[in-house]
DNA sequence: TATCGCTGACTTACTAGTTAGTCAATGGAT
DNA sequence: ATCCATTGACTAACTAGTAAGTCAGCGATA
């Protein structure tokens, strides 16, 4: 039990622990449900503090998508380091997807605020497009396009729109936001079946 | 210019009015922030008459969500009506999805008020879901089993998990609702490459 | 004139934001 | 090492404003 925090220590602790806990709260209630109170009182502190460290709920709420949006400058460098086919490096982008978007709890969460609150808040929009939205989907038409050069892709419209590839693991993350775990889906099967799809199509094979 | 309703009409068309002013009221603000003053100067009434027909803020929300919802149940009927090859039949399919769904603005603004305020009112959730997502899905996956049947489709993972056939089209209606008009996609290319997808897949094929 | 859909002022309750005051940690002096 | 003046993170009580829900009365209609 390390109640042994200096003066020092927890001051520069506290804006952290502040937008963690605000992000909770408004994950739970909403912007416009979520008191700045409850904030606090999940910290053990009054609203007081909290004002003490952003100057009004609006700042609040935007220093906490701010916060929980910044751990995303990784994924570029992840994606030019896979290896292998066309194929393989495909696959491994969309597991990858999988794993940062639809299977981390604060991705999912913070794509709820976007669409919750979005309209209320246009710069957390236009931020996220241009850091995380933009980067990804240029990887993946890049990867693409590289294959149909190569031939081992063939060259059909999919190839020119990188969102129909991707778009069953933003429909698995809307799924687990909606029906949390009410209505499951068995996930495994359903990325075995997106990769499927992507890489082989419905129609038969002709030989 | 039919201002002259008599008393009988007028009160009978109030709670339809009510309602449709309560939609736009709450896609625009969400349920917290939305005034029951302000859906009643939609039509240019007061408060007071909005509680003469609903006698909470969360009844009229509720009812709400049902007024927006029921014009759902001839989708299932479209479905059983398609013709033609399997592959022309899910073609069809898609197409009706996406007008049902990314094209109809009160359909989509649907979705966003689910995700943002169905935490809050698990039963609009479980409604649509009985209503109208468990109802299309089976309607896919009993279409695809048929072309699988038939040998016109490869007995794959996709063939199983029809979630993942139609999900371009969540993904379009999520795009739709983030970006509104500031990032727009060609939704023509769009809707094209996802049937390309799903019918061919992004393999060459060999010959 | 009797009816009744509607009004709008009122009550009640709640919350963003403010600020005077508190008290425990700190660090220099002894 | 101990004392103590000072700092500053925090609190608690406050203001000002807002919004849900109520109801006695108004006035157009039938």
């Amino acid at each position: 039990m390390e109640k042994k925090l200096s003066r020092a220590e927890q001051k520069a602790r506290r804006p952290h622990e502040i937008l963690d806990a605000a992000f909770e709260e408004f994950v739970e209630k909403g912007y416009a449900a979520t008191r700045v109170e409850d904030v606090g009182a999940r910290l053990g502190v009054t609203k007081g503090t909290v004002y003490l460290y952003f100057p009004t709920k609006e700042a609040l709420f935007e220093a906490t998508i701010g916060h929980v949006s910044a751990p995303f400058e990784d994924v570029r460098a992840s994606i030019d380091a896979l290896q292998g086919s066309h194929s393989d490096r495909l696959r491994q982008l969309l597991l990858l997807g999988y794993d940062k978007l639809a299977g981390d709890r604060k991705t999912r969460e913070l794509l709820r605020l976007q669409l919750a609150e979005g309209s209320r808040f246009p710069n957390i929009i236009d931020r996220h497009y241009g850091e995380f939205v933009a980067p990804l989907l240029d990887a993946v038409r890049a990867l693409i396009e590289q294959g149909v050069a190569s031939g081992e892709f063939h060259q059909g419209a999919a190839a020119s729109m990188p969102e129909v590839v991707i778009s069953s693991a933003i429909h698995l993350t809307i799924w687990k936001l909606i029906f949390a775990d009410r209505n499951p889906i068995d996930e495994a099967t359903f990325i075995e079946a997106h990769i499927d799809l992507v890489l082989n199509g419905l129609l038969a094979r002709r030989r």
